[in-house]
DNA sequence: ATCGGAAATGTGAGCGTTCACAATGACGGT
DNA sequence: ACCGTCATTGTGAACGCTCACATTTCCGAT
């Protein structure tokens, strides 16, 4: 393999200026950079990450970080993983751009397992950064790890105080809005089936959700939470005896697909015809809605855009930049035949 | 950070005896082995992967490759990309069993640029083993880069002469067997809508469709085939004219899901009823056509499974195995409600 | 011509490992 | 007690880069 040492000798430099025109450095004159750079081109040098990382302390390693036991389920269930998908395309696509490259990990979810096998993984790769995606990003003890060994950290899903680099979409006004929506469409009688309320991100649904019932003057029981599991059969169950009631809810909205699909299932038993007399919505808009019958409209976390942004920001921070703060990224609306105008 | 001396210093011994220990070498007397393996727990001690890539010349590091086009097409059309996250699950979980990790790239397609890509990416990591994903895996450019480099090599989805790792699934029996199957059930007029032929796996496929045909003693027509290009609107337009036929095929088989899709599609729109008078196969299974109407039976490439082997014996390579050879692994074949008997 | 200072370039050291080999220790056989 | 042998441990050097600093070159002002 070609070394700094054989591009220098070519080039009759030495190898330090080299390195200076490799790193973009200043100081050197432009006629020994196009000489340098057209031997680099010939020699097809391309420079060792590992010595980089030894000499200069930079990997040029980001490293993302998800939740073993939730990926592995997702995976095992055969349900694919739209998450880690999208995480890849964001976190791939921006890394490339700055000559870095991702690796991504998982870790348990208890405190102290986390705190380890995190300790463990950037021992060995000394990342230049780290993303944490829920549920560890609300995990206070990772980010002290990664505090301490001054490694920049990006969370996404959360809002710290912005001395850590955030990205996140607004939930709340998210649930609000699309709770608003379906209001202004005359829907009276509405639900909403939540996950687990471990998850923050639910939590904050939940009360966009009421939000919008409450400033719409109508009263707390127009609109009804239950607590599912983001599992379909839990869902079933909930869906069934919600549209048992009377009056029943002419539109429910689910934390995530499974659960929607678990609407659209129950509603098609009970001969409920949708969109005509229940308006379907859900949280997550997996790749598999769009062909739901009929398919599903959903709100969208901006993944890819999260994680982009989250590689951007740690690799600026690496590269000097001052980068902490709180981005708030856009969601995504997409309405599909599942939503309909309410009763007359 | 706590370095390899360190420990040594703690335990009393040099750095080739912890070095020793840690990569479990001979010639460590018990009693000072369990003394630094003790340390080292203590003082949370963790290799630097860089040092020991620089000293030792193995990174640690599984590099897979996948086709940035159809990664990117897949990703832009919010389509989701099984095959990706598969791959994930397989590599990383086995990457971790033996201290390995994964990083995940993509590479265009033209043989120079991805030569010249590939090589600038194994320049920089020097990883351990490359994992070549179609359409790369039959590209002989990547393969003689890589054995010129000595860096082993996996090909997925291909089979060579045993001189690499080759691990695949054999397409051709599976369209055979699918094709025998719906043969069994009584259906006589049968319909494959295959990929591009610049797909190897498609090409198989076809072979083993029509020799299922041609053993059962038919007629050369009583299965056609006709070449879409994986997409939705190709395929609905051959759909549409197959079913136009007279005799209309009672069973079609789709090289990918998205094409399966567009055949529920027009048979709903053109009032033939699946599976009664339509059996429909995937040949691909992603995770929503659990969720089509009816579920879509499909034969499913061991994708997970694939990458983990790979892996395997990449990582087997590295540590001086011999492990070349064609590894065939079985396929699934998932039963549901798009297939029924053929006519009376 | 001379000098000062900035721009351009070069040099030694060090990063944390493993390698190849050297040195020491232990143990059994004579 | 002594030697050979094997098991165990230690020692420089090397890997390919960047850092901090030293040196040289250049240019305009005096």
């Amino acid at each position: 393999m070609v070394t700094i040492e054989d591009v220098a000798r070519a080039a009759g430099v030495s190898r330090q200026t080299v390195s200076r025109v490799i790193n973009r450095g200043p100081n050197v004159k432009a006629e020994v950079r196009q000489r340098v750079e057209a031997l680099v081109e010939a020699l097809g040098y391309v420079p060792n990450l590992s010595a980089r990382r030894m000499g200069g302390g930079r990997s040029f390693l980001i490293l993302a970080v998800n939740d073993r036991a939730r990926t592995l389920e997702n995976w095992r269930a055969g349900r694919g993983n739209d998450w880690v998908d999208q995480m890849l395309y964001g976190g791939m696509t921006e890394c490339e751009r700055h000559g870095y490259h991702l690796v991504f990990e998982l870790i348990d979810t208890g405190a102290d397992v986390a705190v380890r096998q995190l300790a463990n993984v950037i021992g060995a790769l000394r990342p230049d950064g780290v993303i944490l995606t829920p549920p560890h990003s609300e995990n206070d003890a990772l980010v002290a790890l990664l505090d301490q060994r001054a490694i920049p950290c990006a969370r996404i899903g959360y809002r710290g105080q912005g001395a850590h680099i955030d990205v996140y979409m607004d939930e709340r006004r998210a649930a609000r809005e699309i709770t608003e929506h379906l209001l202004a469409l005359g829907h009276r009688r509405l639900g909403f089936i939540a996950g687990t309320p471990s998850y923050g991100a639910s939590r904050a649904r939940i009360e966009g959700f009421r939000g919008a019932i409450t400033s719409a003057g109508l009263p707390d029981d127009a609109g009804f939470v239950r607590n599912g599991d983001f599992k379909f059969e839990t869902a079933a169950g909930i869906v069934a005896e919600a549209l048992a009631q009377d009056p029943a809810p002419t539109a429910i909205i689910a934390d995530n697909d499974e659960m929607a699909f678990a609407v659209l299932h129950v509603a098609d038993r009970e001969g409920v015809r949708v969109p005509d007399t229940l308006s379907v919505v859900s949280f997550e808009d997996t790749p598999g809605v769009r062909f739901s019958v009929p398919p599903l409209s959903a709100i969208r976390q901006p993944t890819a855009a999260m994680i982009e942004k989250a590689c951007e920001r740690l690799i600026a921070a690496a590269s000097g930049e001052a980068s902490a703060g709180c981005y708030e990224l856009p969601y995504l609306y997409l309405e599909r035949a599942s939503i309909g105008p309410g009763p007359p």
